[in-house]
RNA sequence: GGGCCCAUAGCUCAGUCCGGUUAGAGCGCAUCCCUGAUAAGGAUGAGGUCCCUGGUUCAAGUCCAGGUGGGCCCA
């Protein structure tokens, strides 16, 4: 039984199956709620979590955001903030009322209010909660902590009704206006749809196709009284609701006579247009048709000519793609007509359709009559008053309604806005104080769209949703807006104890105005309305937690995806400003979108993406975040999402990290090692240059890593990790291991530290990595740290994040070490090359080099090159001795601003420089070459190693090793082969590393037993023998040592 | 159509802000080493019109302009 402190770790490891333990163990001690609570009241770090819809699966998008929400807030906390993580859900919208319609077979407005808007919301607010437990599920299968039983939801009252206040506000400073907007219509559901909607059922379908002449009343420029201007449609029955024609301001327009006729059209389009020869009798440019007046293709709306309608317009979406070059313009039918009559400030509006999609009694002649139905009838009168010049049909993509199969038609229909464009100043002033991750998200994505931000349409005619708290007089339309439910019941008596549309349209208020009554408006809020208001909606602010609000606001971290750039960022911005007039947030950690491997979008039908559960079971969830970390995503650019990258963190992360644990268990058990023989390990500056070095390393690493977190670049972290893993496991372990097995009594002080160093770099690595990875470092904290009885915290979680001890750090001996490795990675190059395999000592390596620095740390790390590449000894040369060439290099750098043009020749006369010259330079004279002084600062020299030589260079350094073998160092070679075949049969024969063994052996090869005998005592430590007899005629495993047969038998002592 | 981003080895990506003449890493491939971390580990090697065109400069993967292809958001 051992009396170590430690138990012994398998190199074999299951992530996913420790993970769980993890997770239990964390369920066990409360981790989550104690890494809050512990840390002090009066140092908050504040987050943010971004509402996700709350039906649907979550994805990896989701996965992502959530890692990014996880390790920041473990990060801060660790640096001993207190850091509160509520969930959020956001609730309302568009996708439940989509899915609800769906369960209950309701296809749009007109079946959910006979289906009842009480029943509809209550299946809403069902479906809502019934996708909670698969997001808990996988949120902590991941290892994100976050709160979610003291949540909020955007459905909750005291939401709700600071979202009223948060309307209040606006209204209160005048923001708010309702004016139209010109949407994708389905008079089959009698509403509007969302544009995502409007895209999802488009059909090939045939369409009359028109072009219709429209005779000029005012000239202006080249266009003469009488002249006609030609314009083409595909839906006649936005004629009689023309109230403009539109140009292109740059494009140039032709008179072209025909038949005694004059005609507009785009130049390049008069061959299109006209079948036959068409004479160009004039031109100009759209600017020059503009203000051109000119008689309606129907007269229904003639009175409108007084308010600046029938007139040649410019729009900036004018093409000569298809049509005339003039377009008419309906802007009640079509938004960028609509917008093209904002633009020019032409105030003038009418809709002759009703809700059914029939015209309204303003068009006797089809009055009654489908839109598309009145189609044929309204040919007809164009025919009839000679403006048909031409009909036809045409065969093109039209939007249908997915849900009645009705054509979609565009309508303006009566929206609320924000105003926001006036703000646009103060919004991009403010966003100067955002920290921005990736930058350019924040200076040009989100800066640029804040410049020009437009208006914000915020009303939805639907159901599931915040309500617009506006009521208006049926009598006098006077308004008043409610910013509290104490208000609302101080006007209308009512006091509800929901604020959804069932319960709030039933409320009415007596209007002060007149004795009408007040009703509600119609309208929901667009759900980014409540995304933007969550930081007063979270914590029914300014009903309660005033002053926790203002200690809490603005957030110091959020962050999401891309694509909410114009949606979460831009309605936190903007509602934030409105209404303290600074930001939201502080830092703002934008990523990309994740993609299948295949670089295609991940899609459930396709089924090109592997099932988060199954990346969970294979790989496990620390394999996925550091993966996420890694990748481009965390700079918002896209990544391929593939299941090797997962594997290679596994493989260079997680099992060398794992390793190096159980190689410290292994031997820390064999020894008996106690905490207490830790404790009297040397101090960290009185111990051997390599655990100097390492711990030098960790601190650096400790500095690099807190300096990216800091700056929020996540992705700057594991980099610098995956190199700490490399210098730890390839060189700091593998360097000393022969220290842990020491026995005891040897050299204990050397092995103390040996084991103190690797102790400290594992319990202090595992903290760096406690925020990426928080499984792997849980358990080998648990491992390592925790005791029964002892002091401290219980998970690494509740521990305090590194911070860099200088005093530590050896810059010096950094850069010596990274010489060695130089040297000692040519050196293998070099045995490699030519053939000379590493269990063969020889006699001499020297390493070649001016560099003073070089040849010291060479010096001086002797020992260590010498034992890693199996030499007597090591010198440092000055003298190239003719085994390398030099060439030299100009150092462009240094001369290229000093000569300038010149540098062309000079580096020519540096390239042209010889051995010998090169060499004094070198040592230190100054040359001149092409007419300029030229010293060995302004060179750069190469070695190459010369025919014949065993040399192998590194730039200035080279290396050379003598290969002459005397008997001695062959016999040396040969016990270190027999060595490694002995411990080759222990292997096989099953024996544990700390076993003794009884061996005999025997060979009839005379080099080789004299070899044997001559080194038998080192042979017999190597292999752990008790007993070390040669036996002749022994029965034993025969194995091969340079060409000889050794027969060998190993049996446990 | 507009804004932003991306394009470097067979594949996935650094390097571009701040220009310097031999452009790096990992994976894969090939050859080999080690064997007291071993269902691990390591070394070496092959592999590049740095998307194209033009410009600035003594010097461009890097800066500028224009294009091509792709992505996201918006229309």
């Amino acid at each position: 039984m051992t009396r170590s402190d430690f138990q012994r770790v398998s190199a074999q490891v299951d992530f996913p199956s420790l993970e769980m333990e993890v997770l239990d163990l964390w369920d066990r001690i409360d981790a989550f709620h104690r890494s809050v609570a512990e840390r002090p009241l009066d140092k908050e770090y504040v987050f943010y979590d971004g509402p996700p819809f709350a039906n649907g699966s979550p994805h990896y998008g989701h996965l992502l955001a959530s890692v990014v929400k996880d390790v920041v807030p473990r990060y801060w906390t660790m640096r001993g903030y207190r850091v509160e993580r509520r969930w959020g859900w956001d609730t309302h919208g568009l996708p439940v009322e989509m899915e609800v319609q769906k369960q209950l077979g309701l296809s749009g407005p007109r079946d959910i209010e006979e289906y009842g808007i009480d029943r509809f919301i209550a299946a809403c607010r069902a479906l809502v909660d019934e996708t909670a437990d698969e997001w808990e599920f996988i949120v902590r299968r991941l290892g994100r902590w976050v709160d979610m039983e003291n949540d909020y939801r955007t459905l909750d009252l005291t939401f709700m009704e600071s979202v009223w206040w948060v309307f209040k506000q606006l209204w209160d400073q005048g923001r708010i206006y309702r004016s139209v907007k010109v949407l994708p219509y389905s008079w089959g559901a009698t509403t509007p749809l969302a544009n995502f909607e409007a895209n999802l059922d488009y059909r090939d379908v045939e369409d009359p196709s028109i072009t219709v002449r429209l005779l000029v009343t005012d000239p202006n420029g080249p266009v003469e009284a009488g002249d006609y201007l030609l314009i083409w449609t595909t839906t006649p029955w936005t004629l009689p609701a023309n109230l403009a024609v539109a140009v292109g301001e740059d494009i140039t327009y032709a008179r072209v006579a025909v038949d005694g006729e004059h005609y507009w059209v785009a130049e390049s389009l008069v061959t299109t247009v006209f079948d036959e020869e068409a004479l160009v009798v004039a031109t100009g440019s759209g600017a020059d048709l503009v203000g051109v007046g000119y008689e309606p293709p129907f007269d229904y709306f003639a009175d409108k000519r007084e308010a600046g309608a029938f007139r040649v317009i410019p729009s900036a979406d004018v093409t000569t793609e298809e049509g005339t070059g003039l377009v008419h313009m309906a802007p009640a039918f079509g938004e960028a007509d609509f917008e093209a009559f904002q633009a020019v400030g032409l105030d003038v509006l009418v809709d002759p359709v009703d809700a059914q999609g029939n015209f309204t009694d303003a068009v006797p002649d089809v009055a009654g009559v489908n839109v598309k139905e009145a189609d044929a009838k309204l040919i007809e009168l164009l025919e009839a008053s000679g403006k048909l010049v031409k009909a036809s049909t045409i065969v093109h993509s039209y939007p249908f309604c997915y849900r009645t199969g009705t054509p979609l038609i565009y309508k303006a229909i009566p929206t609320w806005f924000v105003d926001v464009s006036s703000m646009s100043d103060r919004l991009a002033e403010l966003n100067k104080g955002i920290h921005w991750v990736p930058k350019y998200v924040g200076e040009g994505r989100f800066g640029n769209w804040l410049e020009n931000a437009r208006d914000w349409a915020i009303s939805r005619n639907r159901y599931w949703g915040s309500c617009l708290p506006i009521w208006e007089c049926e009598s006098c339309s006077h308004q008043l807006c409610v910013g509290s439910i104490d208000e609302l019941e101080r006007l209308s008596g009512v006091r509800p104890d929901d604020l959804h549309k069932h319960v709030v349209d039933q409320i009415t208020i007596p209007c002060p105005e007149c004795d009408g009554t007040m009703k509600r408006v119609p309208e929901v809020l667009d759900c980014w309305f409540e995304s933007g208001s969550m930081p007063y909606g979270q914590i029914h602010y300014p009903f309660e937690n005033k002053e926790r609000f203002e200690a809490t606001f603005p957030a110091q971290f959020i962050s999401e995806g891309l694509d909410q750039t114009r949606g979460w960022f831009y309605t936190l911005h903007v509602l934030a400003t409105a209404l303290f007039d600074r930001p939201a947030f502080q830092n703002c950690v934008v990523s990309g979108l994740i993609l299948a491997e295949d670089g295609r979008k991940m899609s459930k039908s396709l089924r090109n993406y592997p099932d988060p559960e199954q990346v969970f079971a294979e790989f496990g969830a620390d394999a996925l975040r550091a993966y996420l970390l890694n990748s481009p995503v965390l700079r918002a650019e896209p990544i391929r999402f593939s299941n090797e990258g997962i594997r290679h963190v596994v493989r260079t992360v997680l099992l060398p990290l794992w390793n190096t644990h159980s190689f410290f268990t292994t031997y820390a058990v064999a020894d008996d090692l106690t905490l207490e023989d830790l404790a009297k390990a040397p101090a960290p500056q009185d111990r051997p240059l390599l655990d100097r070095w390492i711990l030098s390393v960790l601190q650096s690493l400790i500095a690099a890593v807190n300096e990216q977190m800091e700056g929020y670049y996540l992705y700057n972290v594991i980099g610098p990790v995956l190199g700490f893993i490399d210098d730890l496991t390839n060189w700091y372990v593998r360097r000393s291991r022969r220290r842990f097995w020491t026995a005891r009594g040897e050299d204990d002080e050397d092995k103390l530290a040996a084991f103190a160093t690797l102790y400290e770099v594992l319990t202090t690595f595992i903290r760096v990595l406690a925020p990426v990875l928080p499984f792997i470092t849980e358990r080998l904290y648990q491992d390592l740290v925790v005791r029964p009885g002892a002091d401290g915290p219980d998970s690494v979680h509740l521990a305090d994040f590194p911070t860099a001890d200088e005093s530590l750090i050896d810059r010096d001996l950094e850069e010596a070490i990274a010489v060695v490795r130089r040297v000692v990675s040519a050196g293998h190059a070099l045995r490699k090359r030519h053939s000379l395999r590493v269990r063969q000592p020889l006699s001499r390596l020297t390493v070649i080099t001016h560099d003073d620095r070089a040849a010291a740390a060479v010096r001086q790390h002797a020992d260590l090159i010498a034992d890693e590449l199996n030499v007597r000894a090591v010198e440092t040369s000055r003298d190239d001795a003719g085994l390398a060439d030099l060439s030299a290099k100009a150092d462009f750098r240094r001369l290229g601003p000093r000569l300038g043009a010149d540098v062309k020749a000079c580096a020519a006369g540096i390239a042209a420089l010889g051995n010998e010259e090169i060499a004094r330079l070198l040592a230190g004279e100054t040359l001149e070459v092409a007419g300029f002084p030229i010293t060995a600062e302004d060179v750069v020299v190469t070695r190459t190693p010369r025919e014949g030589t065993v040399v192998e260079t590194d730039g200035e350094l080279a290396v050379a090793l003598d290969t002459r073998l005397d008997d001695d160092l062959i016999a040396e070679g040969l016990a270190r082969d027999v060595v490694n075949r002995i411990q080759q049969v222990r292997r096989g024969a099953g024996l544990d590393v700390a076993d003794r063994i009884r061996l005999r052996w025997t060979t009839d090869d005379e080099r080789l037993r004299r070899a044997v005998e001559r080194h038998r005592d080192y042979i017999a430590r190597e292999t752990l023998a008790t007993e070390f007899v040669q036996a002749d005629g022994l029965e034993g495993q025969s194995v091969e040592v340079d060409g000889a047969a050794l027969v060998v038998a190993v049996e446990k002592a």
